[in-house]
DNA sequence: TGGACGTGCAACCCTGCAGTTGCTTTTCGA
DNA sequence: TCGAAAAGCAACTGCAGGGTTGCACGTCCA
């Protein structure tokens, strides 16, 4: 695979990635934790709408996916933002619109013989 | 908010998108349009290790999101990319990047103080 | 005009996973 | 040292959605 980030290899790792964006409360999760700094877990679970048992699951797809990573400070567990996994999607999206662009003009000079 | 598409409105808009690409078959899906032009149902689903009709729903889901349209000619319904979905979920990420770094950096004042 | 091809529609199965409840463990502070 | 706070663990429920099968419908062409 000498094709950069858009191919297979890239595709398997942006999988995971858009997966746990793909989810309403994770979703939420990532713009709470960006707008208001790293928190615990009861922090998070308050205002809202789900259990803390919940966030705590969330989290971890999160982490799995390389989109947060926590801390443990005293009896509390810090979780903040890990900009890598976001980098990742990022340029999967980047690589997948230029090759949609060049694959494009090649069927228009096809077309055009 | 008023903040642009790193707000509510925007997530409410990047959700569906990211939705859409977390699943590994859909993801497929849009690289393999990405990498060899618009398609019809029954080319994209062979050598797929799904059915048709797998392939047909996902392909709503897709076009659902913004990520794909279709064009009738014939008998065959055609598929192609729609890179404005792409462009979408690309501004969602680059917001909360920037706005994490801000956060971090507003943080870090504060500690500093 | 009839058969082959490409697609649409509807019902169905079943696994994954979001979410909850209840309990235990760890840590802090008075 | 003891109670409260924060989090971990495990079992369970319910439903969304990915996948299939079967059949009907339009379209092309010999």
């Amino acid at each position: 695979m000498s094709r950069g980030s858009a191919g297979a290899a890239g595709l398997a790792r942006a999988g995971p990635v858009f997966a746990a964006l793909g989810e309403e409360t994770r979703l939420a999760l990532v713009a709470r934790l960006c707008a208001r700094g790293p928190q615990s877990i009861t922090r998070l679970a308050t205002g809202s709408d789900v259990t803390r048992q919940a966030i705590t699951k969330h989290l971890h797809v999160l982490a799995g996916a390389g989109l947060v990573h926590d801390v443990r400070r005293g009896r509390e567990r810090i979780w903040e933002l890990d900009t890598d996994g976001l980098d990742q999607a990022r340029r999967w999206l980047d690589q997948i619109s230029k090759r949609w662009d060049e694959t494009l003009d090649r069927l228009k000079k096809f077309v055009e013989d």
